[in-house]
DNA sequence: TCCTTATGTACAA
DNA sequence: TGTACCTAAGGAC
């Protein structure tokens, strides 16, 4: 599930597993050995996120993560099951094990190349030296749309798909609707309701958007089921009934993701 | 067993 | 805009 709350809760899941201690390090998949035999051994003191990149601090450098569509990490208590040949990158120690599979990138990198990685990407509604105006000058002075400005990185660092499908419909903003023509108001109340939802997606390591008012309980609806884990009002139910207008909710094709709104709900 | 799909991004044309 | 890349699950045969 990599929109930006996954890559923050695994910051903090291999920060409370591993900082302070010196794991084995290997890559039963062979693409990430060079760097693993230099790293294994050594200590391991934290790590970070800014968007949907993930940073491991090592003593001497970092391993730069970034899980694209497919990545996924498996973390756990020791002994760590016997290694598939897909694992790119196994921490482990006494206690934990971590497996990164899929990842898009797994490089080993300095810090002037992080630095270029936090340069190229806005702010991220996680982090705490986030400057949500940084995002929104950029959007007030684009003809983009809002939807395809919140997917990208160099605007708004850590909203993926359904991020951005539920924030748009929260605030009943049309989602083609183009970046100038959102106001400072709408662009602030967006921000926060990201900060908040994202918070709690950090929390509960999944994606609830849906208010407490408008729960299947609260409507008398039967319990949503879905594989992505959360309770959303738009992200994936294409020609379904919208739950507060009962219109079909709708999907298109924008820039090659998959777009989800009600076009009743969301006509600002 | 094969095909489709996915919460992402980079690069070529 | 299209395509390539990384993986795993589910559904159609």
């Amino acid at each position: 599930m990599p929109e930006g709350h996954t890559i923050h809760r695994l910051a903090q899941d291999y920060t409370a597993r591993f900082a302070g201690s010196a794991p084995r390090v290997t890559s039963p998949q062979g693409k990430f050995s060079d760097a693993a035999a230099l790293l294994t051994g050594t200590p391991l003191t934290g790590a970070e996120a800014h968007g949907k990149h993930l940073f491991l601090a090592f003593e001497a450098s970092w391993v730069h993560i970034h899980l694209g569509l497919f990545g996924k990490v498996a973390l756990g208590d020791a002994p760590a099951p016997p290694p598939t040949d897909t694992v790119r990158l196994r921490l482990a120690t006494g206690t934990s094990y971590a497996d990164l599979r899929g990842p898009t990138t797994c490089a080993l990198i300095t810090d002037a190349e992080k630095q270029a990685v936090h340069a190229r990407l806005g702010p991220d509604p996680l982090r705490e030296d986030a400057d949500p105006g940084a995002a929104y000058r950029r959007i007030s002075r684009s003809r983009t749309t809002i939807a395809a400005l919140l997917l990208d990185q160099k605007v708004i660092a850590g909203v993926g798909n359904v991020y951005r499908a539920e924030v748009l419909f929260r605030h009943g903003v049309d989602p083609y609707r183009a970046g100038k023509d959102v106001t400072p108001a709408e662009w602030d109340a967006i921000w926060s309701d990201l900060v908040a939802l994202m918070r709690e997606g950090v929390r509960n390591n999944r994606i609830d958007t849906v208010r407490p008012e408008h729960t299947p309980e609260a409507m008398g609806r039967p319990p949503r089921v879905d594989d992505h884990g959360g309770e959303v009002y738009v992200y994936r139910r294409t020609h379904q009934p919208c739950h507060l207008c009962g219109e079909t909710v709708r999907t298109a094709d924008l820039a090659a993701r998959n777009l989800f709104w009600c076009p009743d709900c969301q006509q600002n």
